[in-house]
DNA sequence: TCTGGGGTCCTAGGACCC
DNA sequence: TCTGGGGTCCTAGGACCC
């Protein structure tokens, strides 16, 4: 979506229309979330303190967000969407992905039809909505992000199969997902300016420059290699809560005040999406902006408000609070389903779970029925009695995903089912087709120093 | 009026285990 | 007995994204 925020507001303030509108944090330390257009002119620029947004557009609208619209307005578009294909994966509450392969359109996708369909879509958003969007299509999730962004706003470009490498190559290599301030200095310094020039460079001289994941992950992107499925129903990792304060805490009692409220109020989100956790983490940023984390992992998961709020203070106990404190925060991860946390009592009980008695040294993490609860894990073959042979592409949010494909045959199509589903069963790995060949060694000389090759 | 809030993923070291 | 080589889990910090 177009200046998602903003432009909501001027959709629903019709003397806003047209004109700049500024949606952000509107006390002493707030920042810009979304700017109108009318404001970009001004140089305004989400992350900017409101202070420097004032300064430049002084007879902007300033607002304050109001989520829950903004959360109905992205469930109108999103169910949009799904008309399209049952993978739809939300980035956030105003982009997603949608894999067109997996919808009722997905036999006949040449440039024509997905540039019909964009077309459509577009203009059912519109008359849903009254808002606009940005729309890329093309073979891969880089090339369509990539895409969405050429147009902006009110865009559609769509990438012709065989056009990546042109649209890749003059770009900076800021406009790569995953290139941000840091990165982007260390390949400026190294003389890396364009995708192109990005391109061109050894994979382990990328290694040594980012680091493993990220130095791989981006020789792959820079070839316009990029194999990312679209996941749908992704659960959620973590849940947390933070506050500004408007001016420093100095307070010891007014910090665990403080504390004390976060903490109910991560509970009640963690509660609200029927989860618990086991790691509670406490976030603290000084008045010089220094930030720092403790974390605490309970021997079980908990949604209990007591437990979080009692190891909160535990772990702000330790920390040293001169100066100041101008931001908090409470956050639980290592989250599990809510269900498990009754059945073994909470953070108060012996961690003995369903460990494994290491019989299976490797391979399949089968689905473990725990007690009424199913859990699949990407990438697992699965069997479903109708549908046959397939492997779980997603799941999360009660549902999971899976595509109905075997090793040698035709790309398939997805489908989703509860996570319970009596009909869907873990499967075995099926034989690749071909030879028993054990492996396609890279040819060339090994990279010294390089791991051995996966078996 | 310097610098929000909610997330994800990666790294690196130490503990611990076989 | 100059001392491996996996692996996982936990903690802390940082980059990045919207």
């Amino acid at each position: 979506m177009d200046a998602f925020y903003a432009s909501v507001e001027q959709v629903a303030k019709p003397s806003l229309a047209g004109k700049a509108v500024i949606v952000g944090g509107i006390g002493a330390r707030g920042v810009v979330a979304t700017a109108s257009y009318e404001a970009r002119v001004f140089g305004v620029r989400s992350a900017m303190s409101i202070g420097e947004a004032r300064r430049r557009c002084p007879n902007a609208a300033f607002l304050s967000p109001r989520f829950g619209l903004y959360r109905q307005v992205s469930d109108t578009v999103m169910e949009l969407l799904h008309r399209l294909s049952p993978l739809v994966e939300p980035l956030s509450l105003d982009e997603a992905f949608i894999d067109l392969e997996a919808g009722p359109h997905g036999g006949a996708l040449d440039t024509a039809r997905v540039t019909t369909i964009a077309v459509r879509l577009r203009a059912d958003i519109h008359a849903a909505t009254g808002l606009t969007c940005s729309v890329g299509a093309a073979t891969s999730k880089l090339l369509a992000k990539i895409a969405s962004e050429a147009d902006k706003p009110d865009g559609l470009c769509v990438v012709a199969p065989g056009t990546e490498r042109a649209m890749l190559d003059p770009l900076p290599v800021r406009a790569l997902p995953g290139v941000g301030p840091a990165t982007g200095d260390v390949l400026r310094r190294a003389g890396l300016d364009t995708v192109a020039e990005l391109a061109a460079v050894d994979e382990s001289e990328l290694v040594r420059l980012l680091g493993q994941a990220h130095g791989h992950g981006l020789h792959v992107l820079a070839a316009g290699l990029d194999a990312r499925p679209v996941v749908a129903d992704r659960d959620a990792k973590s849940v947390s809560v933070e506050d500004t304060f408007a001016t420093d805490l100095v307070d010891r009692e007014r910090i665990t005040r403080e504390l004390d409220r976060l903490s109910i109020r991560c509970v009640e989100r963690l509660r609200a999406a029927g989860r618990s956790g086991r790691t509670i983490v406490l976030k603290l940023r000084r008045y010089d902006f220094s930030t720092l984390t403790r974390s605490e992992t309970l021997r079980g998961p908990t949604d209990d408000p007591g437990v979080v709020r009692e190891t909160i203070r535990r772990l702000a106990a330790q920390v040293d609070v001169t100066g100041g404190v101008r931001l908090l925060g409470v956050g639980v991860s290592g989250l599990a389903d809510f269900a498990q946390q009754d059945l073994f009592g909470g953070a108060d009980a012996p961690a003995e779970g369903p460990e494994e008695d290491d019989a299976e040294p490797t391979g399949d993490e089968a689905a473990e029925p725990t007690l009424g609860r199913v859990s699949w894990s990407p990438g697992q073959d699965v069997v479903h009695e109708d549908f046959g042979p397939g492997w779980v592409q997603g799941s999360g949010v009660g549902r999971v995903t899976v595509r109905f494909e075997v090793p040698g045959g035709e790309p398939g199509r997805v489908r989703t089912f509860a996570l319970a589903d009596p009909a869907l069963r873990p499967g075995e790995p099926l034989p690749l087709p071909g030879t028993g060949d054990a492996g396609d060694h890279p040819s060339g000389p090994a990279d010294p120093g390089a791991p051995a090759p996966p078996t």
